[in-house]
RNA sequence: GGUCUGGUAGUUCAGCUGGUUAGAAUACCUGCCUGUCACGCAGGGGGUCGCGGGUUCGAGUCCCGUCCAGACCGCCA
């Protein structure tokens, strides 16, 4: 047996006991007369004593000469310490060894194994197994796991069963860039990695499962973001005979109880907004409603008098900053020089202050008297000691403008509260979005979202005004869940694909399966899919998902530890009946 | 595909308008130290300033290219 206890666990109501320990040497703080030596493990860290009166030379010797991170064994006694810890659970303690084995020898580690580490990203990547040993990141793994706990228990208890769908199934043009694995059985075929279980998660509605759910990896092979990795987690859901209704209940209450679980936090039934009056309000469909600053529309209070630049903009809208009259002229100039970056790409940005003694004071005084300040200041809520934030432009530009300068200025003013959690159902998705590349509409959600009852006339004469059954779930201005109810018929599906675009052939290649089962008896269903990685980011208080990640791709979709991707030998080449085109 | 920021000791960084032998902290090594716990003290080793080219009497510093990393835009049904 390696060890009797764990270096966690040891009190003063252990003197005396006799006890073996294992670990990783975390320090050893050498007196000459004394040694003493940090133990660490997963459970923590027990402090190790050696001294020339009471410890034989040669384990003395021994002890002298541990480096940072040998795995050692010891065996000694609990003693009282003669000064205390109290910064750690074991700190009353220390184990005064009488017999010590080196397991393993370490090279020095190329960063601290502490805390607070002096490596820098990269590096703790390369060497993520050493930085996995520091407690935060171990943390954040088991904090991890809390959380699909506590997702599985929860489902399994509604009666969700968990089953897995296959890795290796087949490309599909729309939607994100697939990942692409050679068949070598097969030859010139491929499969592709799942972007999600969609369409499997679907079939098994057809096939009965009426509650499923699978915590899967999924697939995608875009450019990546701080919250953004080519294979992640989802929580994947469906429910067969169910309506939109149904599904928001059931999930309101799997996040409700992971809030209670994980953060210990109460919340009433979380709000609903629709996506039209999300991006009104907030100019997103993902806003964070911890704080206030909702857009108010000026385009009425504004285009009244000489100022072109408002006359002939399609939407002026405007925030008001809590206290920002306190910003220095110079603030002022840093958040126009911010929203002017190519970035956000505003041309400008006009401000107004709303002095306590209840006068404006505004950039464009030179067009608009106090009264038309002050009718600003009630479109955007903005009270004595604020300042207004105007930008105007393009309607869908100037709105994602306003709204990454309303989040930045939440970040500043330290409005986003890592312990404060305000989720929110985002529903009525529009079905169909516009694509300016490819001059035609395509689905917002997936191919697979129903329309709003009696809404599939209107797909002829307006389609951009279609809304979908498809709902997301925002946590703080993230979100962490979409989904929608599906079609389940095969003549809405078959329209549905002959509108996206598809002819009936290439509908039939691609998606003939998914037909052809909607034919022998498809309930109504509908689901939902959770960004795991992603939740658990937040529910942990940040936004940095490679923190919750063991082993994080890097920006470039490298895993820099292992050196994947990396080039295969010829011979598998060949066996894939694959030919490498060089470039010129 | 694009924009921005960075790359100097094992590590994290400083290094001004170009000018002696490129520094600090920490880590590492040696010695000392009678209760340490960020131990302390003394000493020591450690650098192709990412790489390639250019400007210059002279480049870590300026210019061009390139590679790597990070953030963001595009992209992510």
């Amino acid at each position: 047996m390696y060890r009797t206890k764990n270096n966690g666990e040891l009190r003063i109501d252990h003197v005396n006991e006799t006890v073996t320990l294992a670990g990783w040497v975390q320090k050893t703080r050498d007196k000459g007369f004394m040694v003493w030596v940090d133990l660490r493990d997963r459970y923590g860290i027990t402090q190790l004593i050696f001294d020339e009166e009471r410890t034989s030379k040669d384990v003395m010797d021994m002890a002298s000469k541990l480096g940072r991170e040998f795995v050692i064994q010891v065996k000694g006694t609990v003693i009282e310490r003669e000064s205390k810890n109290k910064n750690i659970p074991t700190g009353e303690i220390e184990v005064l060894v009488s017999k010590i084995v080196i397991l393993n020898e370490s090279l020095t580690p190329p960063f601290t194994i502490e805390n607070e580490t002096d490596g820098g990203e990269d590096l703790r990547m390369k060497y993520r197994y050493l930085d996995i040993r520091r407690a935060p990141v171990r943390k954040n793994l088991e904090f991890r796991h809390k959380v699909t706990m506590a997702v599985r228990n929860y489902l399994s208890a509604k009666n969700f069963v968990e089953v897995e769908t296959p890795y290796l199934i087949k490309s599909t043009p729309e939607g994100a860039r697939d990942f692409v694995v050679p068949s070598r059985m097969n030859e010139g075929e491929f499969y592709a990695l799942p972007q999600s279980p969609q369409t499997f998660k679907q079939l098994l509605m057809i096939g009965g499962m009426d509650k499923y759910f699978q915590i899967v990896k999924c697939f995608r092979d875009e450019d990546l973001r701080a919250d953004r990795q080519p294979e992640f987690t989802q929580i994947d859901c469906e429910m067969a005979f169910v309506e939109q209704e149904d599904i928001l209940q059931t999930f309101e209450g799997l996040t409700r109880h992971l809030l209670k679980e994980i953060n210990g936090v109460d919340v009433e039934t979380f709000p609903r907004m629709t996506f039209d009056e999300a991006m009104m309000k907030y100019g997103n469909d993902k806003p964070d409603i911890r704080f206030g600053m909702e857009f108010g529309e000026l385009n009425a209070v504004t285009q009244h008098k000489e100022f072109n630049v408002f006359n002939k903009a399609e939407l002026v809208i405007g925030i008001a900053v809590p206290g920002g009259n306190n910003f220095t002229r110079k603030e002022i100039d840093q958040w126009i020089e911010w929203v002017r970056r190519p970035q956000i790409g505003a041309l400008g940005m006009v401000y107004c202050r709303y002095n306590d003694d209840g006068s404006f004071k505004s950039s464009v005084d030179k067009f608009y008297d106090q009264e038309d300040l002050a009718a600003w200041a009630k479109a955007t809520g903005a009270s004595p000691g604020d300042i207004v934030f105007i930008l105007s432009g393009e309607t869908n530009k100037v709105r994602a403008q306003l709204s990454a300068l309303r989040m930045q200025i939440a970040e500043k003013l330290g409005l986003r509260k890592a312990q404060e959690f305000a989720p929110l159902w985002v529903v009525d998705f529009p079905l169909l979005e516009w694509d300016e590349e490819t001059k035609r509409y395509h689905a917002m959600h997936h191919p697979f979202t129903s329309p709003k009852p009696g809404q599939m006339e209107l797909l002829k004469s307006d389609p951009g005004a279609v809304k979908a059954n498809a709902y997301d779930l925002v946590l703080n201005g993230n979100e962490i869940g979409g989904g929608s109810i599906r079609i389940h018929n095969k003549q809405i599906q078959a329209q549905m694909f002959d509108y996206l675009g598809f002819t009936p052939e290439e509908a039939r290649a691609q998606f003939g399966f998914l037909m052809d089962a909607f034919e022998y008896g498809a309930p109504p269903h509908g689901g939902i899919a959770f960004g795991l990685d992603r939740l658990v980011a937040i529910l942990g208080g940040q936004e940095t998902i490679r923190d919750f990640i063991a082993f994080p791709k890097n920006n470039a979709g490298r895993d820099v530890m292992i050196d994947a991707p990396a080039p295969i030998d010829p011979e598998q080449l060949k066996e894939l009946h694959l030919q490498l085109q060089r470039k010129p």
